[in-house]
DNA sequence: CATTATTTTAATCAATTGATTAAACTTATT
DNA sequence: AATAAGTTTAATCAATTGATTAAAATAATG
Protein backbone atom coordinates (compact mmCIF):
# COMPACT_ATOMS: atom_id res chain seq x y z
CA UNK A 1 0.00 0.00 0.00
CA UNK A 2 1.41 3.50 -0.81
CA UNK A 3 2.43 6.06 2.09
CA UNK A 4 -0.48 8.27 1.99
CA UNK A 5 -0.76 10.48 4.58
CA UNK A 6 2.06 11.61 7.29
CA UNK A 7 5.42 9.14 6.66
CA UNK A 8 8.30 8.88 8.36
CA UNK A 9 10.34 8.03 5.76
CA UNK A 10 12.12 10.98 4.12
CA UNK A 11 15.30 10.64 2.38
CA UNK A 12 15.46 14.01 1.97
CA UNK A 13 12.56 15.97 1.21
CA UNK A 14 10.57 13.32 0.02
CA UNK A 15 9.25 14.02 -2.94
CA UNK A 16 9.44 10.25 -3.91
CA UNK A 17 11.65 10.92 -6.86
CA UNK A 18 9.49 8.61 -9.17
CA UNK A 19 6.31 10.42 -8.33
CA UNK A 20 7.89 13.42 -9.71
CA UNK A 21 9.43 11.69 -12.93
CA UNK A 22 6.15 10.51 -13.54
CA UNK A 23 4.40 14.33 -13.20
CA UNK A 24 7.25 15.57 -14.92
CA UNK A 25 6.57 12.91 -17.79
CA UNK A 26 2.58 13.31 -18.01
CA UNK A 27 2.83 17.33 -17.78
CA UNK A 28 5.53 17.20 -21.09
CA UNK A 29 3.40 14.69 -23.13
CA UNK A 30 -0.40 16.33 -21.94
CA UNK A 31 1.10 20.14 -22.53
CA UNK A 32 1.91 19.27 -25.99
CA UNK A 33 -0.33 16.46 -27.12
CA UNK A 34 -3.59 16.80 -24.96
CA UNK A 35 -5.58 14.19 -22.95
CA UNK A 36 -6.71 12.12 -25.52
CA UNK A 37 -3.47 11.65 -27.60
CA UNK A 38 -1.41 10.64 -24.75
CA UNK A 39 -1.45 6.79 -22.99
CA UNK A 40 -0.41 5.62 -19.88
CA UNK A 41 1.75 3.88 -21.17
CA UNK A 42 3.71 6.63 -23.19
CA UNK A 43 4.27 8.40 -19.71
CA UNK A 44 5.77 5.07 -18.59
CA UNK A 45 8.14 5.50 -21.25
CA UNK A 46 8.97 8.99 -20.91
CA UNK A 47 9.28 8.48 -17.39
CA UNK A 48 11.09 5.51 -17.30
CA UNK A 49 9.34 3.71 -15.12
CA UNK A 50 6.82 0.76 -15.10
CA UNK A 51 3.17 1.72 -16.58
CA UNK A 52 1.59 0.49 -12.96
CA UNK A 53 3.45 3.04 -11.33
CA UNK A 54 1.63 5.09 -12.50
CA UNK A 55 -1.65 4.41 -11.29
CA UNK A 56 0.30 3.51 -8.02
CA UNK A 57 0.93 6.66 -7.40
CA UNK A 58 -2.06 8.52 -9.22
CA UNK A 59 -5.22 6.22 -9.21
CA UNK A 60 -5.78 7.39 -12.78
CA UNK A 61 -5.03 8.85 -16.07
CA UNK A 62 -8.15 11.70 -15.41
CA UNK A 63 -6.10 12.26 -11.62
CA UNK A 64 -3.07 12.78 -13.04
CA UNK A 65 -4.31 14.33 -15.79
CA UNK A 66 -6.09 16.94 -13.48
CA UNK A 67 -3.19 17.50 -11.47
CA UNK A 68 -1.10 18.71 -14.74
CA UNK A 69 -3.93 20.99 -15.79
CA UNK A 70 -3.79 22.59 -12.10
CA UNK A 71 -0.48 23.13 -12.44
CA UNK A 72 -0.49 24.15 -15.76
CA UNK A 73 -2.91 27.08 -14.72
CA UNK A 74 -0.98 28.23 -11.85
CA UNK A 75 2.14 28.20 -13.72
CA UNK A 76 -0.06 30.42 -16.24
CA UNK A 77 -1.40 32.74 -14.31
CA UNK A 78 0.98 33.12 -11.34
CA UNK A 79 1.80 36.41 -10.70
CA UNK A 80 -0.83 38.03 -12.43
CA UNK A 81 -3.13 39.00 -9.62
CA UNK A 82 -0.07 40.53 -7.36
CA UNK A 83 0.70 42.68 -10.99
CA UNK A 84 -2.43 43.78 -11.37
CA UNK A 85 -3.35 44.93 -7.79
CA UNK A 86 0.12 46.78 -6.93
CA UNK A 87 -1.40 49.93 -5.57
CA UNK A 88 2.33 51.25 -5.96
CA UNK A 89 2.21 50.90 -9.87
CA UNK A 90 0.61 53.21 -13.06
CA UNK A 91 -1.30 51.55 -15.71
CA UNK A 92 1.30 51.80 -18.13
CA UNK A 93 3.63 50.13 -15.50
CA UNK A 94 1.22 47.42 -15.04
CA UNK A 95 0.92 46.92 -18.85
CA UNK A 96 4.69 46.70 -19.24
CA UNK A 97 5.34 44.41 -16.77
CA UNK A 98 2.05 42.13 -17.42
CA UNK A 99 3.53 41.98 -21.22
CA UNK A 100 6.65 41.62 -20.06
CA UNK A 101 6.23 38.51 -17.62
CA UNK A 102 4.19 36.61 -20.18
CA UNK A 103 6.86 37.21 -22.71
CA UNK A 104 9.20 35.57 -20.27
CA UNK A 105 7.00 32.76 -19.03
CA UNK A 106 5.79 31.38 -22.68
CA UNK A 107 9.47 31.56 -24.10
CA UNK A 108 10.23 28.80 -21.37
CA UNK A 109 6.94 27.30 -22.06
CA UNK A 110 5.33 27.38 -25.60
CA UNK A 111 3.26 24.60 -25.44
CA UNK A 112 1.51 26.61 -22.41
CA UNK A 113 -0.68 29.04 -24.78
CA UNK A 114 -2.04 26.15 -26.89
CA UNK A 115 -2.72 24.24 -23.51
CA UNK A 116 -4.85 26.28 -21.91
CA UNK A 117 -6.71 27.68 -25.21
CA UNK A 118 -7.75 23.43 -25.95
CA UNK A 119 -9.13 23.84 -21.45
CA UNK A 120 -10.84 26.65 -22.45
CA UNK A 121 -12.59 25.35 -25.14
CA UNK A 122 -13.36 22.65 -23.87
CA UNK A 123 -14.36 22.86 -20.72
CA UNK A 124 -14.98 26.58 -19.95
CA UNK A 125 -16.71 26.79 -16.65
CA UNK A 126 -14.22 24.17 -14.58
CA UNK A 127 -11.55 26.50 -15.92
CA UNK A 128 -13.11 29.76 -14.51
CA UNK A 129 -14.03 28.01 -11.50
CA UNK A 130 -10.06 26.62 -10.76
CA UNK A 131 -8.73 29.59 -11.26
CA UNK A 132 -10.34 33.39 -9.41
CA UNK A 133 -10.12 34.71 -13.20
CA UNK A 134 -13.69 36.19 -12.18
CA UNK A 135 -12.49 38.11 -9.53
CA UNK A 136 -8.75 38.26 -10.75
CA UNK A 137 -9.85 40.42 -13.55
CA UNK A 138 -13.22 41.81 -12.37
CA UNK A 139 -12.20 43.30 -8.68
CA UNK A 140 -8.52 43.76 -9.62
CA UNK A 141 -7.11 47.26 -8.67
CA UNK A 142 -5.90 47.62 -11.98
CA UNK A 143 -9.33 47.84 -14.02
CA UNK A 144 -10.56 50.51 -10.92
CA UNK A 145 -7.61 52.60 -11.47
CA UNK A 146 -7.94 52.36 -15.58
CA UNK A 147 -12.02 53.46 -14.78
CA UNK A 148 -11.02 56.59 -12.77
CA UNK A 149 -8.15 57.87 -15.29
CA UNK A 150 -8.14 59.74 -17.96
CA UNK A 151 -8.08 56.87 -20.36
CA UNK A 152 -11.78 56.45 -19.74
CA UNK A 153 -13.10 59.84 -19.16
CA UNK A 154 -11.91 61.07 -23.10
CA UNK A 155 -14.53 60.49 -25.47
CA UNK A 156 -12.37 58.25 -27.03
CA UNK A 157 -12.87 56.42 -24.21
CA UNK A 158 -12.51 52.41 -25.03
CA UNK A 159 -14.27 49.40 -23.20
CA UNK A 160 -11.55 47.88 -21.06
CA UNK A 161 -12.86 44.80 -22.21
CA UNK A 162 -11.31 45.29 -25.72
CA UNK A 163 -8.42 46.45 -23.96
CA UNK A 164 -7.31 42.90 -21.93
CA UNK A 165 -8.81 40.96 -25.40
CA UNK A 166 -5.65 43.29 -27.43
CA UNK A 167 -3.02 42.63 -24.67
CA UNK A 168 -3.57 39.02 -24.31
CA UNK A 169 -4.00 38.75 -28.14
CA UNK A 170 -0.90 40.37 -28.91
CA UNK A 171 0.77 38.67 -26.55
CA UNK A 172 0.31 35.52 -27.40
CA UNK A 173 0.13 35.34 -30.89
CA UNK A 174 3.35 34.94 -31.87
CA UNK A 175 3.32 31.53 -29.56
CA UNK A 176 0.78 30.35 -31.36
CA UNK A 177 2.07 30.69 -34.86
CA UNK A 178 5.47 29.71 -33.51
CA UNK A 179 6.17 26.62 -35.67
CA UNK A 180 4.68 28.47 -38.48
CA UNK A 181 6.36 31.56 -38.04
CA UNK A 182 9.83 30.11 -38.29
CA UNK A 183 9.05 28.18 -40.70
CA UNK A 184 8.26 30.62 -43.26
CA UNK A 185 10.77 33.35 -41.78
CA UNK A 186 13.36 30.92 -41.64
CA UNK A 187 14.14 31.58 -38.13
CA UNK A 188 16.06 29.73 -35.73
CA UNK A 189 15.37 29.77 -32.25
CA UNK A 190 17.55 32.45 -31.44
CA UNK A 191 16.21 35.23 -34.01
CA UNK A 192 12.61 33.72 -33.15
CA UNK A 193 13.34 34.70 -29.45
CA UNK A 194 14.58 38.37 -30.53
CA UNK A 195 11.47 38.82 -32.74
CA UNK A 196 8.86 38.03 -29.66
CA UNK A 197 11.57 40.31 -27.20
CA UNK A 198 11.10 42.86 -29.29
CA UNK A 199 7.37 42.76 -28.72
CA UNK A 200 8.08 43.56 -24.97
CA UNK A 201 8.83 46.80 -25.62
CA UNK A 202 6.33 47.56 -28.38
CA UNK A 203 2.80 45.93 -27.33
CA UNK A 204 2.94 48.44 -24.77
CA UNK A 205 3.60 51.20 -26.67
CA UNK A 206 0.95 49.69 -28.55
CA UNK A 207 -1.85 48.98 -26.31
CA UNK A 208 -1.18 52.81 -24.78
CA UNK A 209 -1.80 54.30 -28.75
CA UNK A 210 -5.18 52.51 -28.77
CA UNK A 211 -6.27 54.33 -25.56
CA UNK A 212 -5.03 57.24 -25.81
CA UNK A 213 -6.34 59.06 -28.81
CA UNK A 214 -7.89 57.16 -32.27
CA UNK A 215 -6.69 58.40 -35.59
CA UNK A 216 -9.03 60.40 -37.35
CA UNK A 217 -11.22 58.63 -39.78
CA UNK A 218 -10.64 59.95 -43.29
CA UNK B 1 -17.57 -2.44 -53.98
CA UNK B 2 -18.00 1.26 -54.11
CA UNK B 3 -18.56 3.35 -57.19
CA UNK B 4 -15.55 4.93 -57.03
CA UNK B 5 -14.74 6.32 -60.89
CA UNK B 6 -17.35 8.20 -63.46
CA UNK B 7 -20.29 5.99 -62.08
CA UNK B 8 -23.32 6.69 -64.38
CA UNK B 9 -25.93 6.78 -61.38
CA UNK B 10 -26.67 10.34 -60.46
CA UNK B 11 -29.94 11.37 -58.75
CA UNK B 12 -28.66 14.31 -58.80
CA UNK B 13 -25.73 15.63 -59.15
CA UNK B 14 -24.54 12.86 -56.73
CA UNK B 15 -22.96 13.88 -53.85
CA UNK B 16 -24.37 10.81 -52.63
CA UNK B 17 -26.24 12.27 -49.02
CA UNK B 18 -24.77 9.41 -47.00
CA UNK B 19 -21.17 10.40 -47.58
CA UNK B 20 -21.88 14.13 -47.34
CA UNK B 21 -23.77 13.36 -43.93
CA UNK B 22 -20.18 11.62 -42.97
CA UNK B 23 -18.40 14.53 -43.81
CA UNK B 24 -20.28 16.63 -42.09
CA UNK B 25 -20.56 14.96 -39.01
CA UNK B 26 -16.99 14.05 -38.91
CA UNK B 27 -16.08 17.91 -39.65
CA UNK B 28 -17.68 18.67 -36.89
CA UNK B 29 -16.46 16.48 -34.14
CA UNK B 30 -13.12 16.81 -35.77
CA UNK B 31 -12.93 20.14 -35.84
CA UNK B 32 -14.26 20.64 -31.80
CA UNK B 33 -12.73 18.06 -30.31
CA UNK B 34 -9.71 17.05 -32.58
CA UNK B 35 -8.44 13.76 -34.19
CA UNK B 36 -7.83 11.40 -31.42
CA UNK B 37 -10.83 12.63 -29.25
CA UNK B 38 -13.46 11.15 -31.60
CA UNK B 39 -13.98 7.67 -32.56
CA UNK B 40 -15.57 6.38 -35.71
CA UNK B 41 -18.39 5.58 -33.66
CA UNK B 42 -18.83 8.61 -32.69
CA UNK B 43 -19.19 9.96 -36.03
CA UNK B 44 -21.51 7.24 -36.84
CA UNK B 45 -23.97 8.11 -34.47
CA UNK B 46 -23.12 11.65 -35.27
CA UNK B 47 -24.22 11.28 -38.76
CA UNK B 48 -27.09 8.21 -38.20
CA UNK B 49 -25.34 5.70 -40.15
CA UNK B 50 -23.26 2.29 -39.58
CA UNK B 51 -19.94 2.72 -38.53
CA UNK B 52 -18.75 0.09 -40.97
CA UNK B 53 -20.24 2.62 -43.88
CA UNK B 54 -17.40 5.01 -42.50
CA UNK B 55 -14.87 3.07 -43.66
CA UNK B 56 -16.75 2.21 -46.65
CA UNK B 57 -16.82 5.65 -48.23
CA UNK B 58 -13.51 6.93 -46.88
CA UNK B 59 -11.00 3.92 -46.14
CA UNK B 60 -10.42 5.38 -42.92
CA UNK B 61 -10.68 7.61 -40.11
CA UNK B 62 -7.07 9.53 -41.48
CA UNK B 63 -8.64 9.51 -44.60
CA UNK B 64 -11.31 11.36 -43.60
CA UNK B 65 -9.52 13.23 -40.80
CA UNK B 66 -7.48 14.48 -43.70
CA UNK B 67 -9.98 15.18 -45.70
CA UNK B 68 -11.84 17.28 -43.11
CA UNK B 69 -8.67 19.12 -42.34
CA UNK B 70 -8.01 20.42 -45.99
CA UNK B 71 -11.46 21.44 -45.99
CA UNK B 72 -11.32 23.89 -42.52
CA UNK B 73 -7.75 25.06 -44.28
CA UNK B 74 -9.10 26.82 -47.47
CA UNK B 75 -12.40 27.47 -45.27
CA UNK B 76 -9.79 29.23 -43.20
CA UNK B 77 -7.73 30.97 -45.68
CA UNK B 78 -9.71 30.98 -48.38
CA UNK B 79 -10.35 34.44 -50.28
CA UNK B 80 -7.08 36.27 -48.66
CA UNK B 81 -4.94 35.55 -51.86
CA UNK B 82 -7.89 37.68 -53.60
CA UNK B 83 -7.62 40.29 -50.93
CA UNK B 84 -3.87 40.38 -50.85
CA UNK B 85 -3.02 40.44 -54.37
CA UNK B 86 -5.94 42.65 -55.07
CA UNK B 87 -4.05 45.91 -57.38
CA UNK B 88 -7.28 48.22 -56.96
CA UNK B 89 -7.20 48.63 -53.31
CA UNK B 90 -5.15 50.10 -50.80
CA UNK B 91 -2.86 48.90 -47.98
CA UNK B 92 -5.68 50.54 -45.34
CA UNK B 93 -8.39 49.06 -47.71
CA UNK B 94 -6.99 45.41 -47.75
CA UNK B 95 -6.68 45.48 -43.80
CA UNK B 96 -9.98 46.67 -43.69
CA UNK B 97 -11.25 43.85 -45.68
CA UNK B 98 -9.31 40.65 -44.30
CA UNK B 99 -10.14 42.14 -40.44
CA UNK B 100 -14.23 42.40 -41.63
CA UNK B 101 -13.73 39.00 -43.38
CA UNK B 102 -12.19 37.01 -40.76
CA UNK B 103 -14.89 38.27 -38.54
CA UNK B 104 -17.74 37.27 -40.51
CA UNK B 105 -15.92 33.99 -41.05
CA UNK B 106 -15.16 32.90 -37.82
CA UNK B 107 -18.31 34.35 -36.38
CA UNK B 108 -19.84 30.94 -38.72
CA UNK B 109 -16.83 29.12 -37.38
CA UNK B 110 -16.20 29.51 -33.80
CA UNK B 111 -13.93 26.43 -33.36
CA UNK B 112 -11.97 27.05 -36.50
CA UNK B 113 -8.78 29.29 -35.34
CA UNK B 114 -8.12 26.79 -32.12
CA UNK B 115 -8.19 23.94 -34.83
CA UNK B 116 -6.21 25.47 -36.56
CA UNK B 117 -3.76 26.71 -34.15
CA UNK B 118 -3.90 22.66 -32.90
CA UNK B 119 -2.63 21.91 -36.32
CA UNK B 120 0.26 24.11 -36.47
CA UNK B 121 1.71 22.75 -33.33
CA UNK B 122 1.30 18.97 -34.46
CA UNK B 123 2.18 19.36 -37.96
CA UNK B 124 3.61 22.55 -39.10
CA UNK B 125 5.49 21.59 -42.27
CA UNK B 126 2.33 19.88 -43.58
CA UNK B 127 0.61 22.55 -42.66
CA UNK B 128 2.64 24.75 -44.68
CA UNK B 129 2.98 22.55 -47.88
CA UNK B 130 -0.83 21.84 -47.81
CA UNK B 131 -1.58 25.65 -48.08
CA UNK B 132 0.85 27.90 -49.97
CA UNK B 133 1.42 30.15 -46.87
CA UNK B 134 4.76 31.24 -47.73
CA UNK B 135 4.08 32.51 -51.19
CA UNK B 136 0.51 33.68 -49.89
CA UNK B 137 2.58 35.74 -47.70
CA UNK B 138 5.88 36.40 -48.81
CA UNK B 139 4.85 37.17 -52.71
CA UNK B 140 1.73 38.99 -51.94
CA UNK B 141 1.22 42.23 -53.63
CA UNK B 142 0.49 43.85 -50.37
CA UNK B 143 3.69 43.14 -48.60
CA UNK B 144 5.40 44.65 -52.23
CA UNK B 145 2.82 47.44 -51.52
CA UNK B 146 3.78 48.13 -47.25
CA UNK B 147 7.86 48.06 -48.62
CA UNK B 148 7.26 50.85 -50.60
CA UNK B 149 5.21 52.56 -48.66
CA UNK B 150 5.73 55.36 -46.60
CA UNK B 151 5.26 53.26 -43.95
CA UNK B 152 7.69 51.35 -44.11
CA UNK B 153 10.44 54.13 -45.26
CA UNK B 154 9.78 56.60 -42.04
CA UNK B 155 11.91 56.35 -39.40
CA UNK B 156 9.24 54.77 -37.62
CA UNK B 157 9.42 51.79 -39.57
CA UNK B 158 7.97 48.35 -38.16
CA UNK B 159 9.14 44.88 -39.59
CA UNK B 160 6.23 44.06 -41.25
CA UNK B 161 5.91 40.50 -39.87
CA UNK B 162 4.93 42.16 -36.49
CA UNK B 163 2.08 43.72 -38.41
CA UNK B 164 1.02 40.64 -39.79
CA UNK B 165 1.13 38.81 -35.99
CA UNK B 166 -0.59 41.34 -34.81
CA UNK B 167 -3.48 41.51 -36.92
CA UNK B 168 -4.31 37.95 -37.00
CA UNK B 169 -3.81 37.78 -32.90
CA UNK B 170 -6.38 40.65 -32.31
CA UNK B 171 -8.77 39.55 -35.16
CA UNK B 172 -8.55 35.46 -33.16
CA UNK B 173 -8.33 36.54 -29.62
CA UNK B 174 -11.63 36.96 -28.80
CA UNK B 175 -12.52 34.17 -30.49
CA UNK B 176 -9.93 32.23 -28.79
CA UNK B 177 -11.31 33.22 -25.37
CA UNK B 178 -14.89 33.26 -26.28
CA UNK B 179 -16.26 31.20 -23.18
CA UNK B 180 -13.96 32.54 -20.80
CA UNK B 181 -15.13 35.55 -22.11
CA UNK B 182 -18.85 35.27 -22.31
CA UNK B 183 -19.12 33.69 -18.83
CA UNK B 184 -17.39 36.05 -17.04
CA UNK B 185 -18.98 39.54 -18.62
CA UNK B 186 -22.26 37.55 -18.96
CA UNK B 187 -22.92 38.22 -22.93
CA UNK B 188 -25.37 35.85 -24.47
CA UNK B 189 -24.47 35.39 -28.38
CA UNK B 190 -26.04 38.18 -29.41
CA UNK B 191 -23.70 40.74 -27.25
CA UNK B 192 -21.23 38.59 -28.01
CA UNK B 193 -21.23 38.93 -31.79
CA UNK B 194 -21.91 43.17 -31.56
CA UNK B 195 -18.28 43.01 -29.00
CA UNK B 196 -17.02 41.03 -31.59
CA UNK B 197 -18.16 43.18 -34.80
CA UNK B 198 -16.91 46.30 -33.39
CA UNK B 199 -13.63 45.32 -33.78
CA UNK B 200 -14.30 45.21 -37.48
CA UNK B 201 -13.40 49.13 -36.96
CA UNK B 202 -11.29 48.93 -34.65
CA UNK B 203 -8.40 46.44 -35.63
CA UNK B 204 -8.02 48.76 -38.59
CA UNK B 205 -7.38 51.89 -36.72
CA UNK B 206 -5.29 50.30 -33.69
CA UNK B 207 -3.29 48.11 -37.13
CA UNK B 208 -2.78 52.01 -38.49
CA UNK B 209 -1.84 53.71 -35.63
CA UNK B 210 1.00 50.64 -35.03
CA UNK B 211 2.63 51.61 -38.23
CA UNK B 212 1.84 55.43 -38.25
CA UNK B 213 3.34 56.68 -35.32
CA UNK B 214 5.07 55.61 -32.13
CA UNK B 215 4.06 57.76 -29.01
CA UNK B 216 7.16 59.30 -27.28
CA UNK B 217 9.08 57.48 -25.01
CA UNK B 218 8.47 59.28 -21.59
C1' DC C 1 18.83 -10.36 11.68
C1' DA C 2 13.94 -10.81 11.24
C1' DT C 3 9.85 -8.70 10.33
C1' DT C 4 7.14 -5.41 8.40
C1' DA C 5 6.03 -1.72 5.27
C1' DT C 6 6.77 0.24 0.94
C1' DT C 7 7.93 0.23 -3.87
C1' DT C 8 8.43 -2.03 -8.30
C1' DT C 9 7.50 -5.48 -11.66
C1' DA C 10 5.31 -8.64 -15.07
C1' DA C 11 1.11 -10.63 -16.29
C1' DT C 12 -3.39 -10.12 -17.13
C1' DC C 13 -8.31 -8.14 -17.46
C1' DA C 14 -12.25 -6.09 -19.55
C1' DA C 15 -13.52 -2.41 -22.49
C1' DT C 16 -12.86 0.22 -26.47
C1' DT C 17 -10.81 1.06 -30.73
C1' DG C 18 -10.26 1.11 -36.06
C1' DA C 19 -11.05 -2.01 -39.45
C1' DT C 20 -12.89 -6.16 -42.16
C1' DT C 21 -16.18 -9.47 -43.79
C1' DA C 22 -20.02 -11.71 -45.57
C1' DA C 23 -24.58 -11.54 -46.01
C1' DA C 24 -28.84 -8.70 -46.66
C1' DC C 25 -30.91 -5.06 -48.84
C1' DT C 26 -31.67 -1.44 -52.45
C1' DT C 27 -31.30 0.53 -56.82
C1' DA C 28 -30.21 0.63 -61.62
C1' DT C 29 -29.85 -1.80 -66.18
C1' DT C 30 -31.18 -4.96 -69.70
C1' DA D 1 -38.81 -9.85 -64.25
C1' DA D 2 -33.95 -11.16 -64.08
C1' DT D 3 -29.54 -9.85 -63.36
C1' DA D 4 -25.97 -7.05 -61.93
C1' DA D 5 -24.04 -3.18 -59.39
C1' DG D 6 -24.09 -0.50 -55.54
C1' DT D 7 -25.28 0.28 -50.66
C1' DT D 8 -26.20 -0.90 -45.89
C1' DT D 9 -26.09 -3.87 -42.01
C1' DA D 10 -24.68 -6.83 -38.01
C1' DA D 11 -21.10 -9.55 -36.43
C1' DT D 12 -16.58 -10.04 -35.60
C1' DC D 13 -11.29 -9.33 -35.45
C1' DA D 14 -6.94 -7.97 -33.69
C1' DA D 15 -4.73 -4.30 -31.39
C1' DT D 16 -4.64 -0.95 -27.92
C1' DT D 17 -6.35 1.07 -23.92
C1' DG D 18 -6.74 2.15 -18.69
C1' DA D 19 -6.69 -0.45 -14.81
C1' DT D 20 -5.90 -4.40 -11.43
C1' DT D 21 -3.49 -8.06 -9.19
C1' DA D 22 -0.31 -10.89 -7.01
C1' DA D 23 4.21 -11.76 -6.53
C1' DA D 24 8.97 -10.00 -6.29
C1' DA D 25 12.31 -6.60 -4.84
C1' DT D 26 13.73 -2.99 -1.87
C1' DA D 27 13.87 -0.22 2.20
C1' DA D 28 12.61 0.73 7.03
C1' DT D 29 11.96 -0.71 11.77
C1' DG D 30 12.46 -3.04 16.09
Amino acid sequence: MKKTTTSKNNPRTDNTSTEQKIKEAARKLFTSKGFTAVTTRDIAVEAGINQALLHYYFRSKEKLFEIVMLENLSLFFGGVSSILNNQQTSIEQKVETLVATYIDKLSQEPDLPLFIANQVQSNPEKFIKNLGIETLIKKSFFLKQFMESDYSKSIHSLNPLHLIINMIGLTLAPFLGAPVIRKICKLDQQHFMTLVQERKTLIPQWILSMVKKRPEQK
